[in-house]
DNA sequence: AACTATTTATAAGA
DNA sequence: TTCTTATAAATAGTT
């Protein structure tokens, strides 16, 4: 139906590709909606273009899940049944594993041991003790780690101390030769630290 | 398009409106398989008569399933009843309860302790230490209770010893006395153990 | 996005 | 229902 007659394949021209697809589409839809009223029949349609783009139609005196109930239960094949199937297996699947981890988790606690016997209790206890190990070995990294830093920052502080030093000395000397001339300046050169971040690492060192 | 034109509006002549819906059911099924091929589209249709009887297409690229799933995202309308987001949701709840149970199994192991600062990690540590005491004491108390199982055990070797060690002295009189009269008589009476399961208890020792 | 020559769908009749 | 056919509607190719 139109200027020429084509063949029912696919248009290898993409422009008239979508053209076609998107008039079709339309008088798709509207047939869908003339059947429905025309004929007191219920229609779905879902389109989707190559693209991905997505064009649907609903029947208004039902929805499209009451529809596709109605498909499950004329057709006898199941669209969700099975998915429903799957998440409840893997929902079993989850809460078992979660049972196991729980147990592990209780035994490492020391509870729930009452039905392991000498062999499994020793397990536990090896694995137990392993990680005691590892946890005492960081806590040592932390601590020496920690150690560093403090000896680091008392190391600033005494250098600190000395340059203040120096600087009283010879703002006292200065003073004694110009006697309050040039008042401002004295205070003209500043302490410089090192570190300039030392508030926030001392801070850090109170928190932890 | 026919002989005359009609308004689109509920045919009401029950049996015109049978044989449009027939007519016009084809054509739009016809349709549909017409755009799948010429454009490359997705179409799903699904018709129901006013007597319930169905009709339904889906293109041969994509299951019906498939396609409801893709109409569910990029529509965002739900067709899974909420029983199936109720599944959804309970899967995700216990896969959050299942990472942090695995964190904190790793922790007591030792693992992943990286993140962990100081306060925390000693957290970690009193777990552990509690659950190795309790461990322990668990197994102490398993130790005493084979300790005096052994001890019984010995206790009604002994008693057993020292009956049959009567018994022999018994027969020994006896067989002096009778000298072989009435020999079946010599075993008539049987040693009674204190504790019948004696076997078992034995048995149990050797595989614990 | 319009236009229009053609094809296609289909309403009415048999 | 199905076939026929006149006509309405859809649309392929063009502008």
């Amino acid at each position: 139906m139109g200027r020429g007659k084509i063949e029912i394949k696919r248009i290898e021209n993409a422009n008239n590709r979508v053209v076609t697809f998107s008039k079709r589409r339309n008088g798709l839809v509207k047939k869908a909606k003339e059947i429905t009223v025309l004929c007191d029949a219920k229609v779905a349609l879902i389109i989707f273009a190559s693209n991905g783009k997505m064009v649907d139609y609903c029947c208004p005196s039902m929805e499209l899940g009451a529809m596709l109930d109605q498909y499950q239960k004329l057709s006898g094949k199941k669209l969700w049944d099975a998915k429903h199937e799957n998440l409840s297996n893997e929902i079993d699947r989850i809460k078992k594993e979660n049972d196991s981890l729980q147990l592990e988790l209780r035994h490492l606690k020391g509870e729930d041991i009452q039905s392991l016997n000498l062999k499994n209790l020793m397990a536990v206890e090896h694995a137990i003790e392993h990680g005691l190990d590892k946890v005492r070995d960081h806590q040592m990294e932390l601590l020496n780690s920690k150690r560093r830093n403090d000896k680091m920052i008392m190391e600033e502080h005494r250098q600190l101390t000395f340059q203040l030093q120096q600087q009283d000395m010879a703002i006292a000397s200065n003073a004694r030769g110009m006697m309050m001339r040039d008042h401002d300046v004295q205070f003209g050169y500043r302490v410089q630290p090192i570190q300039p971040n030392l508030q926030e690492k001392i801070m850090s060192l109170v928190i932890d």
